[in-house]
DNA sequence: CAGTCGTGGGG
DNA sequence: TCCCCAAGACT
């Protein structure tokens, strides 16, 4: 790319960065532990399912060194439904390496952040030109279809050459002034300008210089990621309630949910009286009279849940299996939890126990406009 | 390099 | 309902 294109693109992504920019939480600070919570919560994850979680985490662990000396359970438990759980251990890895290894302070550019668990070439350039302001790229999923279309760049632009000719056209935009505010402002005008599907051309500050609108090629230009496909795995969820408790089991450190609380899952669609009871007892448990109470339908990335969920009410055992625990239902919100345990459970109660359950459940899982009905109601 | 790892919103 | 996909990193 040549200079004068670079200064140019760069300047106009300044001008409408600064009068069009979102007011984030994030935003208008130089803490780079601030700046790195958002970026890691908002790997992959929509700004307006990160900002509750964001806002809670911050409040609990308002520095490094509070995160670092943090219980590993609490963090994952702030991490419940977010997804991507890896993000949160890994997280929790990196500020006890900061704190341990730098004196509580983050390196101050991207080569050093890039050596910390979790830091990718996007995080490490992100707080490199966020909190310090240096002139470093961050190509995530919108900086990669702006630059695309701009470039007119065909082919798969997400991996291969096509992520670097990303990356060296980013790279050519970042020196000048305020490399943060301009880094900050490709990703600002690909999330809601050049977004991927009906792209705002018209209100777009670089369109005079984007290639793939001059060719008409906005539509085709980046070309569609290869996705993966799902594959359908069936599972039955035995939630054992008893005195308020559910019985849940922790899954291994490694693979799915790792570390995380869910309910006992059994492999395959097992028939309440027969395979199921048969496959407790493998546990060593007894969970007394199965009842079938619904099904649940997961999707992953990967793969496609379709859960049975069966209840079970006997009395709690004396002793539990290793890895299992009851969990009260009224603190919940203080388990490491994913969505799908949350879903099942729901599955498991009948109504009045849901209704009790929802006023003690965190409420800002779901923006409260989302919701449909009117408070008071239910 | 290709596979793994979640979830919820929107067309 | 289905499909796309959103501020990716790690193995």
């Amino acid at each position: 790319m040549s200079p004068d294109r670079a200064a140019s693109i760069r300047a106009a992504i300044l001008d409408w960065y600064r009068a069009n920019a979102r007011e984030l939480p994030w935003r208008g600070t130089r803490d780079p532990y601030a700046v790195w919570i958002s970026e890691v919560m908002c790997q992959q994850t929509r700004v307006d399912t990160v900002l509750p979680y964001y806002a809670r985490f911050m409040a609990r662990w308002p520095t490094v060194e509070a995160l670092a000396a943090a219980d590993d359970d609490d963090v994952r438990a702030a991490w419940s439904g977010l997804g991507y759980y890896r993000r949160a251990q890994l997280m929790l890895k990196a500020a006890r390496e900061v704190v341990s290894q730098h004196q509580g302070r983050f390196p101050d550019d991207a080569d050093g952040l890039l050596a910390l668990p979790g830091f990718g070439r996007y995080t490490a350039g992100a707080v490199a030109a966020f909190a310090f302001d240096r002139p470093r790229a961050a190509v995530d999923g919108n900086v990669t279809r702006l630059v695309a279309r701009l470039e007119a760049l065909e082919g798969d632009v997400m991996q291969g050459s096509g992520a670097q000719a990303v990356w060296r056209a980013a790279e050519a935009l970042a020196p000048g002034a305020s490399p943060g505010d301009v880094a900050q402002g490709l990703i600002e005008v690909g999330a809601l300008v050049c977004t991927a599907r009906n792209p705002r051309c018209g209100a777009c500050p670089v369109a005079e210089a984007c290639k793939a609108r001059a060719q008409g090629a906005v539509e085709r230009i980046p070309a569609p990621r290869k996705r993966a496909t799902k594959k359908a795995v069936a599972l039955t969820a035995v939630l054992w309630l008893d005195g308020g408790r559910v019985l849940l089991s922790r899954q291994p450190e490694a693979g799915l949910f790792a570390s995380l609380w869910c309910p006992i899952f059994l492999e395959g669609h097992l028939e309440p009286d027969g395979a199921a009871d048969e496959a407790l007892r493998a546990h060593r448990l007894d969970p007394g009279p199965l009842t079938s109470t619904g099904q649940v339908r997961h999707v992953l990335t990967h793969r496609t849940l379709e859960i049975h969920v069966l209840r079970a009410s006997n009395k709690a055992p004396r002793r539990l299996p290793e890895g299992m625990a009851w969990a009260p239902l009224d603190a919940l919100t203080e388990w490491a939890i994913p969505s799908v345990t949350a879903r099942c459970l729901d599955a498991a109660l009948d109504r009045a126990e849901r209704a009790k359950i929802r006023l003690t459940r965190r409420e800002t899982r779901r923006t409260p406009a989302a919701q449909g009905s009117l408070p008071g109601l239910e």
